[in-house]
DNA sequence: GTCCAGGGCCGTT
DNA sequence: AACGGCCATGGA
């Protein structure tokens, strides 16, 4: 049987109903009259190759010291940042870049993140790939879960899961986004729709790739099985 | 103890 | 263009 996007949508859908995704406490952010799309911005960066688990051990130290905005973040010595975000792992170099970063959004945009996403998604995407340490799939969680902006995300489990179906044969990062985002805006017109089905179908994938499409694949209760030619491993 | 996680950079081929 | 080594913590 043939799968595209949109049915692995309304099947993922079906299975596990709304992703809770980007999680966010905006809360704190009310109270601390912070942004909270800042804190999805760090996340983006502190989640590289690794369990949210721990991004959320880094984030929470950040808020229990109040740091988790621009000018806080640019107070402190990088050093100090790798103290506090060191359970989300590789924290010398995420410290650098979360530095690097924020005093791009400081001194370009005069820490006015509406300024930085009102603009077009290329402007947008083309900058933050420019920036060390924020790579295609950063930039793109950033833009879609920070910026609401309409792009859709391929991370390591979407090349899993369309080298197995097979769902696109060039597995390339920019090929497998072209191939998504064509094939779901040609059965949806309407934007907002779109961007919803961007946004929650990143995450169904990741909910799928944890529960069944892992390295060592859990085919037999997989939701997709049926559609997929990789079936080597039935237990 | 081993494996892996919501990647990206850099050097080598 | 493609690949390997490297970065690091914590949960399974």
């Amino acid at each position: 049987m043939k799968i595209n996007p949109k049915k692995l949508y309304e099947i993922l859908k079906n299975e596990y109903g709304d992703p809770n995704w980007w999680p966010v406490d905006k809360k704190y952010h009310t109270q601390n009259r912070t942004d909270f799309r800042f804190e999805i911005l760090i996340g983006a960066i502190l989640t590289q190759n690794t369990a949210w688990s721990n991004v959320e051990k880094a984030l929470m130290n950040l808020k229990k010291q109040k740091k988790l905005d621009i000018d806080n973040i640019l107070e402190m010595e990088t050093k100090e940042i790798g103290e506090l975000i060191k359970p989300s792992g590789y924290f010398n170099q995420k410290a650098k870049r979360l530095k690097e970063f924020t005093s791009y959004i400081k001194n370009n945009y005069n820490s006015n993140l509406d300024t930085f996403f009102n603009r077009d998604i290329r402007e947008i995407r083309k900058e933050l790939l420019s920036l060390n340490g924020i790579g295609p799939e950063t930039a793109d969680s950033m833009i879609l879960y920070a910026g609401n902006l309409p792009i859709f995300v391929v991370d390591a489990y979407t090349k899993r899961i369309c080298a197995r179906i097979p769902l696109e044969t060039k597995l390339s990062y920019n090929e497998i986004q072209k191939f998504f985002q064509k094939e779901l805006k040609k059965e949806e017109k309407d934007t907002e729709k779109i961007l919803k089905i961007f946004n929650e179908l990143h995450a169904l994938i990741v909910y799928l790739a944890k529960d069944y499409c892992r390295k060592k694949p859990k085919c037999l209760k997989c939701p997709i099985s049926k559609y997929c030619e990789y079936k080597k491993e039935l237990f």
